[in-house]
DNA sequence: TGCGGAATTCAACGCATGTGGAATTCACTG
DNA sequence: CAGTGAATTCCACATGCGTTGAATTCCGCA
């Protein structure tokens, strides 16, 4: 009998979902509070788990992070589209990709925790770095632009960087709140310019 | 005598200067790990103090933070510096004097510490939030710019934040080492464009 | 049907944290 | 020179953390 007795220990019935749970609620709180404000014990508890679970699926809090907060899209693939049209909408064809990730839940959740946990994380802020660097903005300039790519890689990706940070976390208005086409609109141009423009006047 | 025993407890003797110098660790422990990785006890024991003391002088570790974590500059004199000259030139001039402050170690310190915390803590992030709105942007936009001031100062506000994380603090090469006035040069005008240019072409 | 391995929980360790209260020592005023 | 108040320290608490090891339950395969 036993009946309706407080389960104790032990696998659970019917099919295992807890690691995409775990995953799930991981994902969001990194992105809503930070890595440091986000512990294995309150992920167990959203993902309704016991804390221990969570060190024996990603054996460590760092390796769980790394595992969850990968960039939401394939670097090679944007670059690739970005680079198979003409180089002179090049800005406005990426303000228009990055605003359209910033738009997905899902895909918002894992940029934003990595933005925020590159201010006080190393492992988060060398992504970030590999990112502006080897992945997408310097392989990008290094093609269209005439000259100073690596600069103009860099200054591409502390807007990206800055964007992120005003519109989502610091949450300033009314930046947080105008619609993507609007923003996508004015920023724009500015990559533009700072792709193929002449950068000092 | 109880020639040199290890001194106890109760006051020092000669001139205090324990607050400053606890002021000094924790602006430089802020700038440098964040806010939640700076702990009372680390700063205590650069300043060479009992970790009690800080919280006896501050009261909590969230005051001492507003307390220190000030900005580097009066905002109202920024502005009204800023607005003494022509508008026309106030884009380069405004990159010149944020990247001045940002060269200085004492108060790039606290604009670090700053945007640092604001990825975490709400307090800050209301403090970087007044910034671009109340203290200096929007005033400043409002001023000089034809049409949707509130919208071009958060642009502006962002790229500010993006300038700092990716210089100071994910330190994106070549953008970390490239001297001050290059830079200014070069976003000079990106401001000047954000402040009083036609923002949707 | 049995059995190995994966999933899950439990109990607990060691550590660091922020904070409070009580005690001690000094500077300063009268 | 007495005494008040501020500066400084020590002790201690409660809490939360990441991690470990062992125990339990179930699934899937032979």
């Amino acid at each position: 009998m036993a009946s309706e007795p407080g389960r104790r220990s032990g696998r659970r019935t019917g099919d295992t979902i807890t690691r995409e749970r775990i995953t799930e609620a991981a994902r969001r709180q990194f992105a809503e509070v930070g890595y440091d404000r986000t512990s294995l014990r309150s992920i167990a508890q959203e993902a309704g788990v016991d804390p221990t679970l969570v060190s024996h699926f990603y054996g460590s809090k760092a390796k769980l992070f790394v595992s969850v907060v990968e960039l939401p899209f394939d670097p090679p693939e944007v670059l690739s589209r970005l680079l198979a049209d003409d180089p002179a909408t090049v800005g406005p064809r990426l303000a228009h990709f990055v605003l359209g990730v910033l738009e997905s839940e899902h895909d918002r959740q894992r940029l934003v925790g990595l933005v925020r946990a590159a201010a006080t994380e190393p492992e988060a802020a060398r992504l970030v770095r590999d990112l502006v660097s080897r992945e997408i903005f310097v392989p990008l300039t290094a093609r269209i632009s005439a000259d100073h790519a690596d600069l103009r890689a860099s200054l591409l990706g502390s807007q990206l960087v800055g964007l992120v940070m005003a519109r989502h976390i610091v949450q300033v208005e009314p930046l947080a709140s105008s619609p993507p086409e609007a923003i996508a609109a004015i920023i724009g141009p500015l990559f533009q310019h700072l792709l193929t423009g002449k950068l000092e006047p």
